[in-house]
DNA sequence: TTGTAAGCGTTATCAC
DNA sequence: GTGATAACGCTTACAA
């Protein structure tokens, strides 16, 4: 592990000068008989560029990051799969951050822009606070942001359609029959929570069902917290017939402890999760779930920093992906068809 | 998103130098007076440092980077879950590479190492070739090898112990009275594919059992190429009791074409996957699995490759991880319990 | 305690 | 074409 050649190395052992390593190096009009010998000597040092002293002449660091609420979630990975592909075929490499959620860690990374360790930043916050915005309003690299911002935010900015994706949901539910319509939703102050919340009572309402508080659970994204709030529904609300769950990992938890109640799914409580992630389609029953583009919005994400990486100094641009109904067992059953397992799940 | 200000701006503004403004940032011993000048004249002007200055000077990055060989193998993604935590713990950021098991991409990676814009490497290759160990040899940067390489090589190593895992599973299958006991497998010249397949054939000799070759598929780690062997394995040996998958992904194809061939599991076929992913504890039914430690070696090899990068100069390390068996309703059933659900999960 | 100046490894602008 | 030389933004002797 001793020190590198660099070009000064270079230069001495070709016997040139490091304007002209650098000139051959970066395939710039040299003589053949100077192009050979800095080639060779570069060859036989097993020179490579050093990217750091690069970055710091270029000012570009050929670098994006990415920073997810949480590690953990198959949603977010979703995204994660999408986005890097992306970024190496543009010749970026990939900083992941997890922020497991935590406010103070995605001001964090916000500021630590300012670093200029990255050239820019696809991020996906699980609540935007007042803080948040002034960063961004100040950022000094491009910045994404998956998810809602409050109207006038000047960013580019990729969403999903939850609205109507909980409405696809709901009208699937009603249209199996189902009258009791629980809502198991995350927390309210976080951007999903508050959009699949609201979306979920516009949607009765619009079916003419009448809302009611009873049939709506609060928990968290988690599985086992799910499990929890569904537990305490069904102490409270024996009669559900319908779970609307606001993520896949609480629907997984509902599974879980209508299988202990005794509760038949679909036949007695039909189940809906969302993001329709690798585990809806492995999930016993398999899980109805609304896609909201995971996979997508992570793509788009990715090429609206690009696009902005390359210079373009447009105005903040909106992207929103449409969500899709995948129905699968957990509402359509009993029948279960084997076609509808394995078209989801793609990497080793 | 104008030029941000330098150690110079503040210099000018603060009225001193730059070696002033300098050590008043890195808290050396310096005059109240000339502190307090600098900070104010730092705070209104919103300076954060540059950290590819700083890299270029002290010839860190604060850079860990992470080569995967799949963005979407749950196994590897346990493996990124622990390693992304302890990396940020110690002030690290995570750079994350999916080579997508192809061994180009693999050596890209170890080859740009040499520029130097990452401070260590953690890297699991799908199949270690000459190049590698060349590579290895040459890195200028601390690296960490998840799976196993040849004896001998110079390198910090962590390893699953695929031998036992397997027998493990073999044993367990063995126990409830499976005698006909497939193994479906990836790549045999891949690391995992080669162990398991080795470790498949030492496990039955040690149980008496003869080793049939018409029980042994090989396809790929993915979903639906382990529902393609398992499909070409029954109709070549329609009696099998038992398959011994050698990952989660490929177990999940099987229950596809089992449930299709109107197989009852487990009562017809036992199923084992192996790595024990959230997908197994997912699953329908849910998936006895042979636990390698994906969590455990993330973990381990994050900090072995601290230790180096913390000036560790020793000899270099090989740890193993014990695997586990988790025994859920593919093997044990039918009875399924409740209670064995919900234990893996964690993120959101 | 503070300022001057020399790097860190590149790229790029000059004269020659 | 090529070679000095000056940045890029920072840290750190060394002098003052």
């Amino acid at each position: 592990m001793a020190d590198g050649p660099t070009i000064n190395t270079i230069a001495e052992r070709a016997g040139v000068s490091i304007a002209s390593v650098s000139r051959v190096l970066n395939g710039l009009p040299t003589r053949q008989d100077t192009v050979r010998k800095v080639m060779a000597a570069a060859d036989e040092l097993g020179y490579v560029r050093n990217a750091v002293a690069r970055s710091l002449k270029s000012r570009r660091t050929h670098q994006v990051a990415f920073a997810m609420a949480d590690v953990g979630n198959p949603a977010y990975l979703a995204m994660l799969r999408e986005i890097q592909p992306v970024l190496k075929a543009a010749g970026y490499r990939l900083v992941l951050h997890s922020t497991d959620a935590v406010v103070a860690d995605e001001i964090d990374v916000l500021h630590s822009l300012g670093e200029r360790y990255v050239d820019g930043l696809i991020m996906s916050p699980l609540r935007v606070t007042e803080t948040h915005l002034e960063m961004l309003a100040a950022a000094r690299a491009p910045v994404v942001i998956i998810g809602s911002v409050p109207e006038g935010t000047r960013v580019d900015n990729v969403r999903a359609d939850s609205r109507t994706g909980v409405r696809l949901a709901v009208d699937h539910l009603y249209a199996l029959g189902r009258r009791r319509i629980a809502m198991i939703n995350g927390p309210l102050d976080t951007v999903p929570g508050a959009a699949r919340g609201s979306a979920y009572r516009e949607a009765l309402s619009d079916l003419g069902l009448p809302y009611d508080e009873d049939l709506v659970q609060i928990g968290d994204f988690y599985r086992r917290e799910g499990a929890r709030a569904v537990a305490e529904l069904l102490a409270r609300v024996p009669d559900v017939d319908a779970l609307m769950c606001a993520n896949d990992l609480i629907a997984l938890g509902a599974l879980d402890v209508l299988r202990c109640a005794g509760k038949r799914v679909p036949q007695d409580v039909a189940v809906v999760g969302m993001d329709d992630t690798d585990l809806a389609a492995a999930s016993w029953p398999s899980l109805t779930s609304v896609s909201l583009g995971s996979a997508e919005r992570g793509k788009a994400a990715a090429e609206l920093l690009l696009e902005r990486l390359r210079g373009g100094d447009r105005e903040p641009r909106l992207v929103t992906v449409p969500p899709r109904l995948s129905v699968r067992a957990s509402t359509a059953g009993p029948a279960y068809r084997a076609d509808e397992r394995g078209g989801k799940e793609g990497g080793r």
